[in-house]
DNA sequence: CATGAATGAGCATTCATTCAT
DNA sequence: TATGAATGAATGCTCATTCAT
């Protein structure tokens, strides 16, 4: 078992850059692995040494961008100082900031999402990724919602309902921008968003 | 200019049901025309006459579907003769409701919007479709969050917003249900959801 | 046996007529019956009245032209008061131009050969067509040729093959006009062409 | 930039053979991709490596069989010893005999310029190749026809429209053996087309 | 007779994957 | 190990023809 050689690394990051772009223009029916592997300067056969097929490459794909947007989402939320009613609060922004961001690439995951529905082998893999996107951000919301209770913030019963709940907002927010709302619209939704979710509909002072 | 004959009717009809199974089963790309033809009992060509192409049929049961759940959604709300408050509560609660209902279906809406976002061609038929499908749902509840307050529920400066957002969460909560979340967990989820959306993080008495 | 009825003669001729812009327009597999039988003002069912199949309109199609040509280029002939030999010429002359005005046609006989070729149960059709389309002009010839010899013109020994002669060269102008040569060469090819088949390579004096 | 490698030209040769014989037996819409790839022993994808489509295919084929032709014709020109006019009546001898022996293969001419008549984006294609054909047959008529005269043969005026038009018979000829004359016809018609384009009609001694 | 909705055989082309080099 | 030429399964769509009305 020699060690990963640097050189395929490399390689490995090449392709799935390659492959971003690409996935990202065409989604995933209509991309074609010998784009992938021209733009990535690898011959085709190079891209199966790397991923069993196209929808390893896919998953692998999403599952590395996750591991990126995740590792940004603690680094912002880590360095906050903050008591924890503010706290959660400026990770809901964090959050639906970051959400904002990866917009333009959240086609790849309903395509991911696809791809899982109608292959049952894929099934598994995918949810694997899904839940390694959101179980951290759950948990993280969890345990603000509990920091916040002990710090006199609101109480938290149902403390992981609630926490799922934001992150459903959250994305289905994002969501409906993809083929509904304005992009304009976009920040004062979160303003909203955050009040909505903090305060509900009660009346404000 | 003879009417539409009452066969020609029947005939779409089986075609879009036939269409619903296969689509469903298979998603868009792995449906095969040959095999909705086969299950709706007639020709592939008679196919190619009441749709331009496989992806008009797969839009125009996609609209269907949607024009089928509106109209169960507003006869659920009519028969309402509840002050607005409580309507509005029912009104979400229906809509959540609705949206487990349609969930095995929800993969379909998933697809449409992956065909749109790679097909530019499809996405202003897609986009209105998804008009059809949110507009009223958001129009009604900015009604029922206006005359909610009228009534004296809690105030709705920025109704619309908060229309979206309840939708949005809802949305969420599906989208999540499909590949990370337990069904069962589903009716806990709807009455945090209820709670959340009107009462926020605010401490309950 | 009921007597062919005016109306049926008149969609016949009606079909025919747009069998030709469609046909020449299109080419025989390019052309579409549906097309044809809309521009005809029939419904694609009538075509199948007239005509057994596809096949069988082109045919009929070419033979029409060949008919209205051929009555033309006899009205043409028999209204020469000329002694033989300067008949003989005029006749040359009138065949070039007839077939220079058929060149927009032409095609037609083309794909009709072609047909031919790749379909043996129509090629004995096809035979008499041309035969029909041939036979008279090639006999018309050889008759000129004859009467020139009786009235002191060159002799015809080999009358038939040199009618056959005079023939082919007068197509293969046509044909290589359509591919190669520009329309705008014809009149001095065709007046090269008359002396050439009348006096060959001599001297002129 | 690998030299084209041995293999890949001894591929194509076999895919345009057997291109050959399928087109010419079937036409060029009554081939079928796959059977030429069977033939060939070769799979249906490789010879879209080689051509870009079947219309290529078809093409490039008949351009390979001008080139085979010409190569003959000229081979067999230039052997010749003779003095001017007599080398331009061997000339026109042998290409009766080369057209001749072209007959199976003119189908697919006729069939080459169906297609550039209904397809515009192959005319310039088509035209090329024909051009390619007849050019240098043309030139080196007008040559000999020159050359003839300065050897005290007939006189040259209008060389040029003379080589067309002795080109224009022999087509002419050749094509309507196809679907008319009987094959058995050919050598005295030769001899006659010899006679008749070298002397026209005037009377022999 | 005329119609045109229904039919379904038929086919070029694509592209993920393999494997000889 | 990397390559890319070769492969061939797989499928949407067309359109001549039929036949119930």
């Amino acid at each position: 078992m020699p060690p990963i050689s640097p050189a395929k690394t490399l390689r490995r990051r090449a392709i799935l850059e390659a492959a971003l772009g690409v996935f990202s223009a065409y989604g995933f029916e209509g991309a074609r692995v010998e784009e992938i592997a021209r733009i990535a300067g690898v011959g085709k056969g190079t891209i199966y040494e790397h991923f069993e097929h196209k929808e390893d490459l896919f998953l692998n794909l999403c599952a590395h961008l996750v591991g990126e947007n995740l590792a940004l989402a603690r680094t912002r939320l880590q360095a906050s100082p903050l008591p924890a009613p503010a706290r959660l609060r400026q990770y809901l922004s964090d959050l639906i900031r970051s959400v904002t961001e990866l917009l333009p690439r959240m086609g790849l995951f309903f395509e991911a999402w696809s791809l899982a529905w109608t292959r049952p082998q894929l099934r598994s893999q995918c949810q694997r990724m899904f839940r390694d996107l959101y179980d951290p951000l759950h948990a993280e919301i969890v345990g603000l919602l509990h920091e916040s209770d002990r710090s006199g913030g609101p109480p938290t019963s149902m403390a992981s309902e609630r926490a799922t709940l934001i992150l459903a907002a959250i994305d289905g927010l994002a969501y409906q921008t993809l083929f509904r709302l304005d992009q304009g619209d976009l920040p004062r939704l979160a303003a909203t968003a955050e009040q909505l979710l903090l305060h509900g509909l009660e009346p404000q002072s």
